[in-house]
DNA sequence: CGATCTTTTGAAAGCTTTCAATCCAAGTGG
DNA sequence: CCACTTGGATTGAAAGCTTTCAAAAGATCG
């Protein structure tokens, strides 16, 4: 699996392995498991530091994030979790992290033992899950170039940039953001402060790179410009 | 594995599988395959962004760095690399990662073919590599926390204490800590400048909380206000 | 339509960077 | 053995960007 893609397809992804079943069930050798669901009002904890793990969860619809905290209460938003992705397959973190609705959700609870199950039941399984961590660990890293070297601006515009390119990858409109996050939950993914996130997205739609029909709407008008901007070659 | 600790014992770690055969060998299944191993000069990249990935490696002796670049050249030092740490596990990343010895070092080079093999041959190796891959994450992001919420003074103490813990895992005196890196590199991993990154070091020095026989010897001579100043609970 | 929360905008303060000079340690050659 | 060179580290002063503090403008909801 190390000599494949993320998008190969001769190994099967995690999504396939969790849908194998009916839905609520998940096929694991020739048994199957039954999952439970759990509905998320906004902002409610999934799970907060320093909880024993039980679960591994799938995103099946909402959007969530995961962040640390200071002893102070200074925060750092670590990522945001779309439908789809994995929360706790890095069985390590939990004790510094908490998982917290951004908007009503729901989300799929796989117990431990099943993952256990399917990792040494299912061949191609244990690949899979290693392809979601790379991904992840890669995304990190990227987030880390733009957390100790960018911008204010710059950190606006790649952030918009990446939500631009999951939709393009969603085949969803590149161009039309919906942010589902807070100014207050941008900034503490970027480091920044809510009236320093504020002026950035101001400063991006004065530049006319991107319309801001409301807050929590954005309008994308050049992503080659936007792209500019994310890693320093337009400057002001 | 998803329960298990990273120190619990019932799941090999890499290194079992990697030392598994005589030295230059690893056992695989019941043949072995050799791997080679590569002696880098101070200085010396082991891989470049933009290559096609041909091995895993696994450092021996020396330190490493892997770092991002933007195109005007701003610099990230995403991790160091000690002896026992896998580089390039992650296979996603090749694309924008750059791996250079920080002094003379000697990787041991392991083709992505005996990965593979490894993987769907030796039990127990994926989960030893989720777990190594969970760990890289969760520090990671503990990383972005540095990163994106601490001050100069704070980011340096964490720096400090982190090596000092790197001391006490590997049964070396975590009072004193050498840094096999310059202050340049140090500055590119915390997102700071060199002169920052010196006069905080000073400051820390001033306070007695370390003492600074040369530049490149750390002197921790109280571990406890170290943590503080890590997170912000001692002001200035 | 008032109440509340979020977002935006303004001005001053603060921390880090930038620019510059000095210091220091190590290696070289006279 | 010591002056000289060189690269890294330290220190100083001014500039710059982000934060902090404050207030106004919008949006949401009963």
């Amino acid at each position: 699996m190390l000599t494949t893609s993320p998008n190969s397809t001769n190994v099967p992804t995690i999504a396939q392995f969790l849908n194998s079943g009916t839905p609520g069930q998940i096929k694991i050798g020739h048994s199957f498991t039954t999952t439970s669901e759990k509905v998320l009002e906004p902002h409610e904890h999934l799970f907060v530091a320093g909880e024993a793990q039980s679960h591994v969860y799938q995103v099946l619809e909402g959007v969530l994030c995961i962040y640390e905290l200071l002893p102070d209460g200074r925060r750092q938003v670590v990522t945001f979790c779309y439908p789809g992705d994995l929360i706790g397959a890095d069985n390590m973190a939990r004790l510094t992290h908490n998982a917290e609705s951004l908007c009503a959700a729901r989300v799929r609870c796989i117990p431990l033992k099943a993952m256990d199950r399917l990792i040494s039941s299912e061949p191609g399984f244990s690949q899979a899950l290693l392809n979601v961590l790379s991904t992840e660990l890669a995304e990190t890293r990227d987030q880390l170039l733009s957390l100790g070297r960018k911008s204010a601006r710059e950190k606006v515009a790649t952030f918009l940039l990446r939500i631009s390119r999951r939709n393009e990858r969603e085949g969803i409109d590149a161009t039309q953001l919906h942010l589902p996050m807070t100014r207050a939950e941008i900034a503490d993914y970027l480091g920044l402060t809510i009236e320093t996130v504020s002026r950035n997205f101001t400063k991006l739609k004065v530049a006319g790179v991107i319309g801001l029909p409301s807050s929590t709407l954005v309008q994308v008008n050049d992503i080659d410009r936007l792209e500019l901007f994310a890693d320093g070659g337009e400057h002001q």
